[in-house]
Parts: C-alpha cells; sequence; structure tokens
DNA sequence: ATAAACCCTATAAAATAAATAGGGTTTGTA
DNA sequence: TACAAACCCTATTTATTTTATAGGGTTTAT
C-alpha cells in the first residue's frame, strides 16, 4: 500500500493540475479540501519541488504550481520519490539495491528472477499511468 | 515492498518445493537454510498451513510438506495472506476495502479510478507468477 | 514596514513489523 | 508406556517506520 504521503502527494498534484489557470495555489487551500495538516503537506511539496515536479513563488500572493506537463509525471516517479522502490524485494530493485539478507546466492535465487520479472512488469504499467490519467477520470 | 513476513514464507515454500520427495521438512531445516529465527518461521508457516496451502505431521518425525502443487499457488494468494491488500490504496483494495478518510467522494476520484486499473493489471501478474515459475529458476 | 507565503531542521507520537517467550499438545519409537 | 521430538498456540516485547508537530527563518508583494 501507498504511505499517506504518497497518497496526498498525488491529491495535491491532482488539485494544482486542476488549477493550472491560476498562477499559483496555495497550500492551505490543497490542505484544507483533504482535510491534511498544513506542516505535513507543506514538507510534501517541497519534496515534489525538489524533485522537479512543481515550482513555487515566494511572498503574498505566492504559492506552488506544476511546472511539468501532466503526462510527464507518471506514478513511478512519485512512488518512487515518497515512498521508495517500486520493487517487491529489495534485492531486485534498480534504484533502491540491496542485497537480501537471508539469500546465500542471489546468482541462483528463483524468487529474485521471478521478482525482476514482476517488477519489470509494475513498472510498465506505472511508468504509463500519468497524472494525466487521473485528470481526465474527474 | 513485501515484509520480511512474506520473503520468508516465499523461501520457505520453495524449500518444501524443492524437497517435495521427502515426506516432511522440519522448521529447524528451513530456518538453518535461510538464518531465519525457528520461532518467526514457525508462526508464518502455521499461517500457511491454516491458509491451505500447507500440511503438518506432528510428533518424532514429523514436520511440513506442500499440500498443493507449486503452480496452484500463486504470488498474490502468499502475499495477500502474510501481507494484506495487492492494491495500492485502500479504497480500491477487493479484499481488504477502507474509504480514505482524505477522499470527499471516492464516486469521482480520478485517483481512485486510475488505481482500480494498477490494481487489475497488477493482479494479473501476481496471479500468473506461481511457486511454479520460483522453482524452475532454481 | 509588514503580513503572507515559502523554506528548513529537529523532535515527538503513533502505528506497524519483527522477534521472543513460554508453555501446551500430539505422536513415533524404544 | 515413558520419553523425546515435533508441531501448535497466545501473549508480550522490541525495533523500525510512518505520521505528525514544533518552532522558527527567509523571501517578497503590497
Amino acid at each position: 500500500m501507498l504511505s499517506k504521503k504518497t497518497k496526498y502527494a498525488l491529491h495535491a498534484l491532482t488539485y494544482l493540475g486542476k488549477h493550472k489557470d491560476e498562477k499559483t495555489v496555495l497550500i492551505q487551500d490543497i490542505a484544507e479540501e483533504h482535510g491534511i495538516s498544513h506542516k505535513f503537506l507543506e514538507n510534501i511539496l517541497l519534496e515534489l519541488k525538489k524533485a522537479g515536479m512543481l515550482g513555487s513563488k515566494k511572498g503574498k500572493g505566492g504559492g506552488y504550481y506544476l511546472i511539468k506537463e501532466p503526462k510527464e509525471i507518471p506514478l513511478s516517479r512519485v512512488i518512487r520519490l515518497l515512498d521508495g522502490p517500486i520493487a517487491l524485494l529489495p534485492c531486485v530493485s534498480l534504484n533502491y539495491y540491496e542485497p537480501c539478507a537471508e539469500c546465500k546466492n542471489e546468482a541462483i535465487c528463483g524468487i529474485n528472477r521471478v521478482m525482476i520479472q514482476v517488477r519489470d512488469e509494475t513498472l510498465k504499467i506505472l511508468e504509463n499511468k500519468t497524472l494525466e490519467d487521473i485528470l481526465k477520470e474527474e
């Protein structure tokens, strides 16, 4: 399951996508819309900004805005940023690889091999679904 | 990512699959092979037994054994049993449904709709990969 | 000047996962 | 028939991760 962080990030991105004709959107507006703590959401938006998905403007009249086209933001990107690996095991993660302690020899581990296949197929799904798909459904 | 419980369960099932010509296998043998605590593994094997995947024999000379063909044990089954939902959000889980607190109206939520699609495609993968696929790779 | 907004780091609280403990029950074998 | 080896069960503790809070600092439009 996705963490609340990721879930909130998706809500925030969706909100920003729906209001992209407005120049900026306030944290407070998104937080109120979804009943999220202002401060918690702030941390999430900062991460999205550092990752290059959002821009922001300081000072009175400032706020956040999308700096990418919704179709350029795949679910895989958001999930990896806030939740970490998409792979089901550390030993098959592309971005967060770690060996499995209980595995004597990864090279001959059937679980490892199958999980690589699962990872590749799952990635295909999550790379193809983007913020645009979410917006189209609203 | 899968919990250690699920990972250990997969290792245990694989071990049992590789030794299915022997009548029974001891917890201790599996635990030693993968450096898992005997007691922790015991709890996992009991769950697998309750779920109808394993049989066991008490008393001296007893142990655990597979009671299903490896191809009848899909990953989805093991994951759901030990880890819970396969869906990425509670509001799209088939087996562990719960509404999302921050969602005002699930019926018009684009995230919900897209996550239903992701769930269906992910399920296809995890239902098609079975213990047999793991055993074939070893 | 000032208020409204973003930015940053650290810490606390809550929830979950992982492991341990301690015994009970069953059953094959000597 | 005693005993040891194995499964069976429940509860508790420990560790880790997630979630949330706190408290301020910096920037900028008006």
